[in-house]
DNA sequence: GCCAACGTTGGC
DNA sequence: GCCAACGTTGGC
């Protein structure tokens, strides 16, 4: 089982909406490399939701109910018949007890080889086990 | 509000 | 197919 980080911006989905809708639709990536990463994305992983924008910080864990398929809203395969634009569908885990900051990861050197630190513009990322581990530790996740 | 980093587009 | 110009994103 794989975990990923997620990035959103919270003022279009929250992670509190997420609780509060008790699934939902997540997409709306058109970035090669982040759609890549969300187009592993299977039943059963689990999410990091990151706040980009004013908070920059993971703030809760979901899980993924149905694997990455191609957005309805934007149909369409790649060459190599995988979905364009793919979704995933969510639902809600926890919400983490202390919020994870970005200034807290960069200053981690544990988290110096991570992406969400490496390349800022990536909004889908695998997160690596030793790394998984750690945020859930330093978060309560 | 600015800028760095990265993607995309279009002319050649 | 290359690359300059432009657009977008996210952090500061």
């Amino acid at each position: 089982m794989a975990t990923f980080l997620l990035k959103t911006e919270p003022g279009e989905f929250a992670f509190d909406d997420l609780v509060r809708d008790k699934s939902a639709v997540w997409g709306g990536v058109s970035n090669p490399a982040a759609l890549k990463h969300l187009r592993a994305a299977a039943k059963g992983d689990e999410a990091f939701i990151y706040h980009t924008g004013d908070e920059r910080q993971i703030v809760g864990l979901a899980r993924v109910s149905r694997a990455s398929y191609e957005d309805p809203a934007r149909p369409g395969l790649t060459p190599d018949g995988e979905p364009k634009f793919a979704v995933v569908d969510l639902v809600p885990v926890r919400a983490a007890k202390t919020p994870l900051t970005l200034a807290a990861i960069k200053a981690d050197a544990q988290f110096s080889a991570f992406e969400l630190v490496r390349q800022s513009r990536l909004s889908v990322m695998p997160v690596p086990t030793a790394l998984d581990k750690v945020i859930r530790s330093l978060t309560g996740l």
